[in-house]
DNA sequence: GTTTATGCAAACTGTTTGCATTGCT
DNA sequence: AGCAATGCAAACAGTTTGCATAAAC
């Protein structure tokens, strides 16, 4: 007989849940060092960590754990919805915690394709959410979506590089 | 002594010239049979290419015309500004002609996450645009940078892949 | 004790590069 | 003729996978 209120199952599709560990761990992971040390290094470096930066930051303290694990783990935490999964068209991912547990601001990317200097921008963030917010509801309805996310990033050449031929 | 109105060395970097052969001629690249054989292609099928799909439709007509030129022709193409490079996060990049002759519509991407069918919408587009040229004026000022490119995209589920669990 | 997570090495995939040859102009 | 473009094969880089072992629960 089954006990009430207990997931036997993993519930792997679980989001919205509280909050890092809880949330791990109330979806059926298990915690782990390596996902701690992992979670550690991603709310302490805000900002656009591929998977080797993040094993470069995590070795030291934990050589044991390997980028195979890195790379598994930030896919646990995509799905989870705890980080977001960035591409800036360099050929490998940048990774960034979604929201920190205060709600971190919102913000966009603004990339440089001389020296691929990334710079977050909240500025104008409101207009734009606000319009993204009704172009989104309108392609639901149209497309017949579930818009889960979006992307908006400009690119150009920063300060430095567009003096250079 | 250097003739008038000639480019000995070819120009590299030479953006707004008229139109594709004109174009790529002008700018001191030889107009081969492949190259144009993907031009071709690229402006027959209308969006979304990865260089193997260009590769499958170059081949049959052109046997001889390999990956290795397709990517480097893209890269030119690229370069000159008269094919994008787009990214949908499915590890390989995706291209598709700039504007047409008659200058095609500009579109954004509304990206399924479940089958990674992707949408050209049109919807909004004037409000985007319009949005998008201030913030873009904004952010120029601001970090000085040298825009030349945005990406907009909406990510989510098809109306197939959303029932799918 | 059962099931998930890990490390390692090897496999994979898309893309790039070196070099000798071909082909525009 | 001279230099750019090409094909081929090999190199590359980031990411994924198979499998035996270790660790959470």
């Amino acid at each position: 007989m089954m006990k009430q209120g207990v997931n036997v199952m993993p519930d792997r599709n679980c989001r919205g849940r509280p909050w890092l560990h809880g949330k791990f761990k109330g979806c059926g992971y298990r915690l782990t060092m390596g996902r701690e040390a992992i979670l550690g290094v991603l709310s302490k470096h805000a900002g656009h960590l591929s998977a080797e930066d993040i094993y470069m930051k995590v070795h030291p303290g934990h050589p044991n754990v390997g980028l195979t694990t890195i790379y598994r783990t930030l896919d646990v935490l995509s799905n989870l919805g705890l980080v977001y999964k960035l591409d800036f068209g360099e050929g490998r991912a940048r990774y960034e915690l979604a929201q920190g547990p205060k709600g971190a601001h919102h913000h966009h990317h603004l990339v440089c394709t001389g020296c691929n200097k990334i710079i977050d921008y909240t500025d104008f963030i409101d207009e734009e959410v606000e319009l993204l917010k009704e172009t989104e509801r309108g392609l639901s309805r149209k497309y017949d979506f579930n818009i889960t996310n979006h992307i908006i990033q400009f690119y150009g050449l920063c300060e430095k590089c567009k003096g250079k031929k």
